[in-house]
DNA sequence: GTCTATAAGCAGATAGAC
DNA sequence: GTCTATCTGCTTATAGAC
């Protein structure tokens, strides 16, 4: 839908407070009292437009995890779909991330039971796996739940900071590319070796 | 003074485009005429407390990283000192991650010419450690700028993303908080355990 | 369903008294 | 320096024609 897709990409930019239905209305070639028909409201289309970006975004990886493909099958994997769609979009966790901790009830509308219990279901296969690892090395499980937010974090983190990191690492556009191409080789090695696996 | 902690806490609340000057002076127990007589202008005052902001929570930590401390003692002081200013502030990174990525100007204006070489030199000690590290390990040197990043990202990113955790992991407050001081504890040694430290 | 026109309210900014 | 009062422009939202 042309209003949903520009939509999208004016609040991604811009935020929800900081996007205008007239911006929107003019992307998608239709006028503002368009857009309160069909969704009553900026908050309607601003909640429309979330619900559509995490459907899209987590789920799938979700369910990657909990499947019962190998751990570092697992590792690769979320890291390879996250460095393709996070760099196809680039402005999208820095947003996700701010709308979610200014609107914590946004989230808690995504999650409706089923996904919740999917994600539990999810955390016990993986810990599963830590166990067994941790017997093979003799070392103490890691938690799943401590293990999935290194993960996630060491990897999406670049992707939320990109301009604090090119001014620390005083990075130009094309040392950043080399160095996020880099990191999708590099970190599921790094976190492979934490768990000697 | 009174109105920059007041803008402080709208702005980093609401962000600067939900943020309302009426609040603010509201907040400060002054008018809104007097905020402008200041700060000039609302960016104005956004900016003031940008760079506040920054500085406080930046230049320490990164000359921490810089110094000749041991790399382990460096992890466990990076880890302690963002739980501790992070609990403390909880809208604080989601806002810099937020705004940073919406105006990456406000960041250059932070890291001026002299920040910006002390950041460098400062890979450039982490480096050395790692160099050294590597030798002992007879493994391949991990390079300063990934480690960095990783160590940044695995800690900060709960912070950022609370309200996605506890949806995801169906946390309640009091979880949460069990779930953060066991990170505090265990983040470092897992990232000890990669470097083989 | 899609448009034009406009209402109603609010936010940032300034003038000017004290 | 600090206040009250006010201006100006913009933004969401609706009314109503087609």
């Amino acid at each position: 839908m042309r209003i949903l897709d520009a939509a999208d990409a004016v609040f991604v930019r811009r935020g929800i407070d900081g996007a205008r239905m007239q911006e929107i209305a003019d992307r998608a070639r239709v006028n503002k009292a368009l857009l309160h028909y069909y969704f009553k409201s900026k908050a309607g289309l601003a909640r429309a437009v979330w619900l559509r970006i995490a459907s899209s975004f987590v789920p799938g990886v979700l369910q990657m995890l909990g499947s019962d493909l190998p751990l570092k099958d697992k590792i690769d994997g979320f890291v390879n779909a996250y460095h393709t769609t996070l760099t196809r979009h680039p402005y999208l966790l820095a947003f996700a991330i701010w709308e979610s901790a200014r609107r914590p009830d946004i989230v808690r509308d995504f999650y409706s039971a089923e996904r919740g219990k999917a994600a539990r279901k999810m955390i016990g296969t993986l810990q599963r796996q830590l166990d067994a690892q941790a017997h093979v090395t003799d070392t103490p499980p890691v938690p799943a739940e401590q293990f999935l937010v290194t993960l996630v974090g060491s990897c999406l983190f670049p992707f939320a900071s990109r301009s604090m990191l090119t001014e620390v690492l005083g990075l130009g556009p094309r040392a950043l590319k080399r160095f996020m191409d880099q990191r999708r080789r590099d970190l599921p090695a790094f976190l492979k070796r934490a768990l000697e696996l």
